[in-house]
DNA sequence: TTAACTGTATTATATCACTAATACGGTTTG
DNA sequence: CAAACCGTATTAGTGATATAATACAGTTAA
């Protein structure tokens, strides 16, 4: 079962797209596999305290997606092959660090300070693996 | 007058925090300075192709946040003064990089692997000040 | 089998970001 | 002075996000 103890909303960004990315860092990081099983609708929206509509939304898109797969009546299951997960970890990378070396590279900050920087937040920074 | 040259908004994100972001990072690099004049909103709406109150509501929190000052009929100047740059800096290191960073992390991505991944960034990317 | 769970669908409501169209009064400049 | 700017305010409408309350049919397990 995918877990979602460590999932702490942040609002700004709509929170099906919070549970996707979530889904899809796990896949990334090793710790979403194929075949493992999501928390249904309800039990998930229950959770984190949000509407059974809005987690819908999510897995509807992932399935879309071709990420995990839905048969009415029984979970939902990942479905992914390792040049998936080579794809979804390209696009992270992606939209995650473009916009951060624009917004670093507009505040001045030399390339050797920008990665200083990243260096001792990594060092306080809660994690699942130092 | 400060630039809007190099703006170029994409969506996802709210326009007028879009400008807020621009205008700080302006004056954390050094090319926006106190007394400096902005566009006026009239302007810039059309400059950036969106709708005057969008600009107006760029600007209105600017001022709440007295990085701005605005005289009805007259422009608005920036008024800023050192303690408030460095507040800005800090302000923007905090929301920009604790995301990626823990982004990263959730990815299972190294300290090695971030800072080398982002010094590869840093090249192609597009900048004022290489 | 049947009860409990599952995915899926529908309709209604509220809020926010943004657009649109004006209007009013103060400032600047020729 | 007067025209051309300027900041400010109001009202109305749209689309996206999220909530709320149901309802229906398929799957699973005691």
């Amino acid at each position: 079962m995918i877990s979602f103890e460590h999932f702490q909303p942040q609002d700004g960004t709509p929170i099906y797209q919070q549970i996707i990315l979530h889904i899809k860092r796990g896949i990334v990081s090793g710790s979403v596999m194929a075949g493992d099983a999501l928390p249904s609708r309800r039990v998930l929206s229950t959770l984190l305290g949000v509407n059974p509509n809005t987690i819908q939304k999510a897995y509807h898109l992932l399935e879309e997606e071709h990420l995990i797969a839905s048969h009415a009546g029984a979970k939902s299951y990942i479905v992914i092959d390792n040049e998936t997960v080579a794809r979804i970890r390209r696009q992270l990378m992606e939209t995650e660090l473009r916009g951060t070396v624009r917004a670093l590279k507009q505040m001045g900050l030399s390339k050797e300070e920008a990665t200083t920087i990243i260096s001792s937040l990594w060092e306080e920074a809660p994690s699942s693996q130092t």
